[in-house]
DNA sequence: TCCCAGGATCCAT
DNA sequence: ATGGATCATGGG
């Protein structure tokens, strides 16, 4: 078992989980039990610092996935001084959010199901499908079952993924994962591509628009300057920047040209905070 | 019973 | 190009 030690002052294990960009994670021990693909590790929060522990041959894993080599202290006061009375006040209260580094393909899924959706609702509609089509692993002497492949997903039929609970995002989901299987898609070559021509070819797929598109470019290619807006961004947007737009489209854009490469991060910041205001976060 | 959730699509204008 | 109805599902 290998553990890695770090500031806890920049890495909240509660803050970067509750934020909404992870769905798979589970309360466990001091601290969580979080899983990526078919990989999981336990982080916890202990004095000031953060742990994370894995199997030894994933410490590379984790240490990418966690962002480790990104230095937050800039982004945070950033934020803190971006002349935004809610910044502040966001980036203080997130300022141990990390933007994970999270695969492509399960970012993909996860998004397209949670389009219209709640958040307990979609942790359930992935775990069972994790459940299902997942190989079944160990962690600690536990079990767990991984996030499927494509080859193991594109097994599944439309009436599978209704049965956990997927209602019309269904026919999405089948749809996208029988093209990819077909066309031998490797999401891993996208990476090479900008933004705006990734977000394009994310939007091509049937069931994702801009919103999703944004989150998987954030969340799955780590592009940060990209900037979901759902429904307690546009919150966010018109009671604390006096926004004016309708036009969800123009609401990313505004924030863009605002932030640029800080949009992602910010966009945490503030989703966070908005959504703890009127929500019971860990539940 | 209605409203809402990390929205996207289809179809009238 | 733009706006509105519609789409499953479960929780409050």
């Amino acid at each position: 078992m290998k553990r890695i030690i770090v500031n806890g002052k920049y890495f909240s294990a509660k803050d970067t989980l509750y934020c909404g960009q992870i769905f798979r994670f589970t309360p466990f021990n001091k601290g969580f039990k979080v899983f990526s693909l078919d990989k999981c590790c336990y982080i916890y929060n202990e004095a000031d610092v953060a742990i994370i522990e894995c199997n030894d041959e994933d410490e590379e894993f984790f240490y990418k996935f966690f962002d480790l080599n990104t230095d937050y202290e800039n982004i945070v006061n950033r934020a803190q001084n971006s002349g935004f009375k809610i910044l502040k006040i966001a980036g203080q209260q997130g300022k141990g959010i990390r933007i994970l580094k999270q695969d492509a393909f399960e970012m993909i899924l996860s998004f397209i199901i949670s389009q219209n959706n709640n958040i307990p609702r979609i942790k359930s509609c992935i775990e069972k499908i994790c459940s299902k089509f997942g190989k079944l692993k160990i962690f600690n002497n536990e079990k767990y079952f991984a996030f499927p492949t494509l080859l193991e997903i594109s097994s599944g039929t439309v009436e599978d993924f209704k049965e956990m609970g997927l209602g019309y995002r269904a026919e999405y989901l089948y749809k996208f994962i029988k093209n990819a299987y077909q066309t031998k898609v490797e999401l891993n070559q996208w990476d090479k591509l900008s933004t705006m021509q990734l977000k394009t070819l994310l939007m091509q797929i049937h069931g994702v628009g801009e919103k999703v598109a944004d989150c998987v470019l954030l969340f799955g290619f780590n592009r940060t300057d990209s900037f979901p807006v759902d429904t307690w961004i546009e919150k966010v947007y018109r009671e604390n920047f006096n926004g004016i737009e309708r036009d969800r489209k123009k609401i990313t854009q505004y924030f863009i040209n605002l932030f640029k490469k800080d949009a992602g991060y910010f966009q945490q910041y503030l989703f966070y905070y908005k959504r703890s205001l009127e929500k019971n976060i860990e539940t």
